[in-house]
RNA sequence: GGGCAGGUGGUGAAAUGGCAAACACGCAAGGUUUAGGACCUUGUGCCGAAAGGCUUGAGGGUUCAAGUCCCUCCCUGCCCACCA
């Protein structure tokens, strides 16, 4: 038993495929790759990585390596799989380790680079390694800026004064995607609200398209629910509440309009409860509110965005009156935080009976036992006299307490009653417009320059890009302006319509908008003219198969089906969904935690390959678990794999002519469930499937068995699978092998015999043996007899034709 | 508080409602070897000397039959979170 030389076929091997072009599509007419010419596209990508300097981790093979033995399997099976590979490296991300080190960005960019390309080609994935990408290089960015013009003129990028979120480590604004419990998604420190005037995209005139067309695309089931919660639509009314005036009348200038998904509740409303922000803004027009209600607005504000650890609602009584529109009876009017401005109105009416934030806000404040509590939706037709609440009934049923309304079930009263007083039926979602811009330097610049005569004006197409300029001194500023606006020369220019002096915009646009479209240009890496050709993406788009992290369910995964339907309105492509299939894949943990830097449970891919070889990492990976469920870094269990490769390097020498017995049906057994797998992406049991056949072809096997064996181990051992094969053109771009149905047949089968349900015997019977005969045979063992002596059997069972139980 | 994914041997895990624990790791015994390593063979859920019994987070239910379907609950991980 000899090991094998991993280092001399790995490095052979990766050279030649570079050389020979194995992994670009192919044009046969030719013999010559040609991504326009191909015949039988199959666009196969995962996400692409940020190259941090630390350099590839084990996390990033698993994902690559989990997505490319789908597409060597689709290779195989006849297509031309088109499998890029490119760099996320604008961002803060890679900002923050510049300045951690003292190097510049695109200094450090270079070096990540070489070494992230290099680490990428150990791995044994078969990228098309012509078409690969970077989003810091202009070639790329260029169009990233045209994006964001093209945005402009169509109406969809514009600037607006918001209460944003700051981060006062990262010193810059955040999109609320990026904002977890209140922390800034990079460093974890509190994020603060500002108001600053920025840059938006219209992502929310896209909302209900992004909602409905999750239903037509092939998606992890989990990632479809996370979008659907984030765009967060829903479906209820929208009520006016007039304000008691001065004169202590209702008065019709004056109202507060609130949001309810249940306006079938209305009776029940027994108080209107603002947001502080929007009291902030009524004592701006001139309310003249109590000092202590001031005082608990300005300390409610200074909160807001801090995280929150479940403490009770706080709120104070604003001394105003309002009228419940359907019962006229004169209310309160709150002011409490956890009603949210950015969400519906910024006010709701509060109906303790039927919400349970209404509930336990009015017992914080006002007792326990209060009639008006005004049940106005109870199950039964009659409400008990004396009812406690405990908590809010939020259920279904029959009107009660609500005039001419009574009788009816509460789902039809709800428009109803909204006709009644005024209101209008409304659909609100809780997705936000995109914020684009961000006060850093390692971006692309935004496109835009400010005249004081025409406003704001996009750069000129044939002037872009704006480049980047090359600033000794990147940091950011602390002030709200990027690090940009302090390079006079990059900042001065002229109008692009008047020609007058004008300033350019300092801050640069969100990462997300650099990986938001990177697909679109693969194809067409190479295009001068224009971000990608319609004829290139009509060839190859939309993605025949996507891969990549959970994490990125509602932010890079929601922006790209933007921008795809974005495109689609443009007339640039058309389709609207740019992935057809999708699968997220699971975590790598180690030590009980997602790997991550800050975790410092890391694992560096290198020292494996060096030790045991791309192929046995690959397959350890794999074999792991499930690969959309991830699994646990351990490395104890490597040597499994190493043997088992061992073993397959030796397997040459034992080829034979003869088949041992048994070989042929094990071998179309394994095509069909090693295939299947792969299919599901269980590379698991797919593996061990391999495992399982060779034991059975090291006993004996011949030629045609042995190469068998070796196409399907290729989409997982591609380094050794090519060795062995030893053949003129690439076992890569050999034909998969097909399986008989027939020849899986076994010729004998196991019966089980339960009785109630229990296994008392088993025996062997010819495959083709009908179920009367299988019957009397089962009857008639020793076994069962004895069991049976005395006893009638009330039922027996033939299940499938392998399992008989005896009910007694 | 909501959503999602999970909970099966010492470990990673497998199982179209029909033989629970495939395949590996580890461990044990034996072989081989000057020795170790490597390799090969066998064994390995729990209780029991055996016959046999028990076993998939807990408890109910459906079914001839449940790890798998339904209900209630507990625990772990991930995501979202005062979304009216």
């Amino acid at each position: 038993m000899t090991d094998y030389d991993f280092k001399k076929i790995e490095k052979k091997w990766s050279d030649k495929w570079l050389k020979d072009k194995v992994y670009e599509p192919f044009d046969f007419a030719q013999d010559k790759p040609d991504l326009d010419k191909a015949k039988n596209p199959f666009y196969n990508l995962m996400m692409f990585p940020y190259p941090s300097a630390e350099g590839l981790h084990v996390g990033n093979v698993y994902a690559f390596v989990g997505a490319d033995i789908y597409g060597r399997k689709k290779r195989m099976e006849g297509f031309d799989v088109f499998e890029p590979i490119g760099l996320d490296g604008f961002g803060i991300h890679s900002e923050n380790y510049a300045l951690k080190t003292g190097k510049h960005p695109k200094e450090q960019a270079e070096v990540s680079e070489k070494n992230f390309y290099k680490q990428m080609r150990m791995i044994g994935n078969g990228f098309s390694w012509d078409e690969k990408l970077e989003t810091y290089d202009p070639d790329y960015y260029k169009w990233t800026q045209w994006i964001f013009v093209q945005m402009f003129k169509k109406g969809l990028a514009y600037r607006k004064k918001a209460m944003v979120n700051w981060c006062p480590k990262c010193l810059t604004v955040l999109a609320d995607e990026q904002v977890l419990a209140g922390e800034c998604e990079r460093c974890g420190t509190k994020v603060i609200k500002k108001e600053l005037e920025q840059w938006f995209f219209k992502i929310t005139d896209y909302a209900e398209r992004l909602l409905a067309d999750l239903d037509k695309i092939d998606w992890s089931e989990r990632v479809k629910i996370a979008q659907r919660n984030w765009i967060g639509k829903s479906e209820g009314a929208s009520i006016r509440f007039p304000l008691v005036g001065v004169s202590g009348q209702p008065d019709e200038k004056h109202y507060v309009e609130v949001f309810t998904t249940r306006p079938d509740t209305l009776y029940g409303a027994t108080f209107i409860v603002v947001s502080p922000e929007l009291a902030k803004f009524w004592i701006d027009i001139g309310w003249q509110a109590p000092d202590k209600v001031k005082k608990y607005i300005a300390d409610a504000l200074a909160k807001r965005g801090q995280k929150d650890t479940e403490k009770e609602k706080t709120g104070i009584d604003s001394g105003i009156f309002s009228v419940n529109p359907a019962n006229k009876e004169k209310i309160p009017v709150w002011v409490a935080d956890y009603v949210l401005a950015g969400y519906g109105t910024g006010a709701i009416m509060a109906v303790p009976a039927h919400d349970q934030r209404d509930l336990e806000f009015w017992k914080a404040h006002r007792g326990s036992s209060i009639k008006g509590f005004n049940v106005v939706v109870y199950p039964d037709e009659n409400i008990p006299d004396i009812i406690e609440i405990k908590d809010a009934y939020v259920g279904d049923g029959i009107m009660h307490n609500s005039g001419p309304f009574n009788g009816l079930l509460n789902v039809e009263a709800g428009k109803k009653i909204t006709d009644f007083v005024g209101g209008k039926m409304e659909v609100k979602y809780h997705l936000r417009d995109w914020l684009i811009s961000r006060q850093r330097y390692w971006g692309p610049p935004i496109p835009m320059i400010f005249c004081q005569k025409c406003d704001w004006q996009p750069a000129s197409e044939k002037d872009l890009p704006v480049l980047l300029p090359d600033v000794k001194d990147f940091r950011p500023t602390g002030t709200d302006k990027s690090p940009l606006a302090t390079v006079e020369g990059f900042v001065k220019t002229k109008c692009p319509k008047c020609g007058g002096d004008a300033e350019r915009e300092t801050d640069v646009s969100d990462t997300f908008l650099d990986s938001a479209w990177y697909f679109f240009r693969y194809p067409d890496v190479k295009n001068k003219k224009e971000p990608f050709s319609k004829k290139t993406i009509k060839k190859w788009l939309p993605i025949d198969m996507y891969t990549g992290g959970a994490e990125h369910a509602v932010l890079h995964l929601l922006y790209t089906r933007f921008l795809t339907k974005v495109f689609r309105d443009w007339g640039l492509v058309d389709f609207d969904e740019p992935f057809k299939k999708f699968r997220a894949h699971g975590l790598l943990i180690k030590d009980g935690a997602k790997m991550s830097k800050s975790k410092g449970n890391v694992v560096n891919p290198d020292e494996y390959i060096k030790k045991f070889g791309a192929d046995v990492l690959r397959m350890y990976l794999m074999f792991l678990g499930p690969f959309e469920q991830g699994g646990d870094f351990r490395d104890e269990s490597i040597a499994g794999i190493d043997r088992f490769l061992n073993r397959v390097w030796n397997l040459k020498d034992k080829i034979g002519d003869g088949k041992s017995i048994g070989t042929e049906i094990l071998l179309h057994k394994s095509i069909k469930k090693i295939g299947e797998d792969i299919e599901k992406l269980h590379y698991n049991t797919a593996i061990s499937q391999l495992m399982i056949l060779l034991s059975g072809i090291e006993k004996g096997c011949d030629e045609k068995s042995f190469k068998i064996f070796l196409k399907l181990l290729a989409p997982f051992a591609p380094f050794v699978a090519e060795e062995l094969w030893d053949d003129k053109t690439s076992i890569h771009k050999s034909k998969w092998p097909e399986y008989d149905e027939k020849k899986i047949k076994e010729e004998t089968k196991t019966i089980i015999v339960q009785i109630n349900g229990k296994i008392r015997d088993k025996f062997e019977v010819a495959n083709d043996i009908s179920e009367d005969n299988i019957k009397t045979q089962a009857l008639a063992r020793d076994k069962i007899k004895e069991i049976l002596v005395g006893k009638k059997p009330k039922k027996i069972i033939i299940a499938r034709g392998r399992l008989v139980n005896i009910v007694l």
